[in-house]
DNA sequence: GGGTTCATGTAATGGGTTACATGATTCC
DNA sequence: GGAATCATGTAACCCATTACATGAACCC
């Protein structure tokens, strides 16, 4: 994975330091992966020397000094850009946990837009996956079956889950435009 | 994620070649990873150097010549020691779905023990999840919330499958004795 | 006294991906 | 005619991890 773009996206919720990212992140490898330091800060690096971000440096007596870094406009346009492209090959669980986790940084619109985009990417998986199932579930190994059953399990609970959610969101959108104009 | 192991678990299954790891791997790449033939082949080489796995070429008339590779009894010895030792971290669902697919490869109580330990280590998960969210469920914000629910509905699935599987494994293994024994 | 937290940074290392090279057959 | 399948391999590149460096305050 390359954390370029989850970096930058993660300061479009709100200016943060390399340490505050890698904090937010703790309990949350398994879900979101936890990027080391060296990782976080070159890549921090990289960003500002892009004009995709802004430092302030704040002294601390003893500490060293903490550098918040903020998104700029550029970067705010790229991470438009990249929300509405789409991997031609389907996301992993964790590129598309970093995407959701900063679902802050787009509108409610594009938000609706990627948990469309992984309702198909799953529901292709899973559908990939019965095939190949279907024709040669008697004869697979143990390990195989194991794995298509397990792969089947948390597909199902993703699909359910993205379902639901739709759902929520597209109430509230309705319920927000029903405000604005009636 | 290193694919050693992995590649050496697929070929304790059977025999096979570079390709056909390959090929057995098309369509799981969201589950368990889809590693490049550049990253396979060196693998390979890499392994048979160091004895675990040995050759058999066999010449094709127009085609290159497959190259089927076996394990080795030092092979076995590996990956049996690798099987009992956990990594401490705990594994990704990538990699824990890497153990699952060689299954065949090792014993069903070294299976079971496998799939208690990823039950352990999906239920720390889960909890440290609740615990983060409890505190702060009020003023986190949406891309969190999201993340959170999602966490937690992955992780209940997962638990429920392996509870499951468990269940049934544990079942076949008293039926093994009760014919053994009795 | 020793481990943990806060806070940043650099360099070496490892290893996976991408791109390239080769080459005949088969399907559209 | 062009794309895909079968089948292996090498080299460059990218980038994430690991290890190292620095330094004070706080808790057991």
């Amino acid at each position: 994975v390359n954390y370029r773009h989850f970096v930058l996206g993660m300061l479009g919720k709100e200016p943060m330091s390399g340490y505050d990212i890698k904090s937010a992140l703790d309990g949350l490898e398994w879900l979101v992966g936890n990027p080391s330091f060296g990782s976080i800060y070159s890549t921090l690096h990289a960003l500002l020397e892009d004009g995709l971000v802004t430092v302030q440096v704040i002294p601390q007596q003893v500490k060293p000094a903490r550098k918040v870094y903020s998104i700029s406009d550029a970067g705010r346009r790229l991470l438009q850009k990249w929300e509405a492209e789409a991997e031609p090959s389907g996301d992993s669980t964790k590129a598309f946990v970093m995407r959701l986790i900063m679902a802050d940084s787009i509108s409610r619109a594009g938000l609706i837009e990627q948990l469309r985009r992984r309702r198909e990417q799953v529901a292709a998986q899973r559908a990939s996956l019965e095939e190949d199932g279907d024709g040669n579930a008697a004869q697979a190994d143990r390990g195989s079956r194991l794995v298509w059953e397990y792969g089947l399990a948390l597909a199902d609970t993703e699909l359910a889950w993205l379902d639901d959610t739709l759902g929520r969101l597209f109430e509230q959108t309705l319920a927000t435009e029903g405000v604005e104009t009636g």
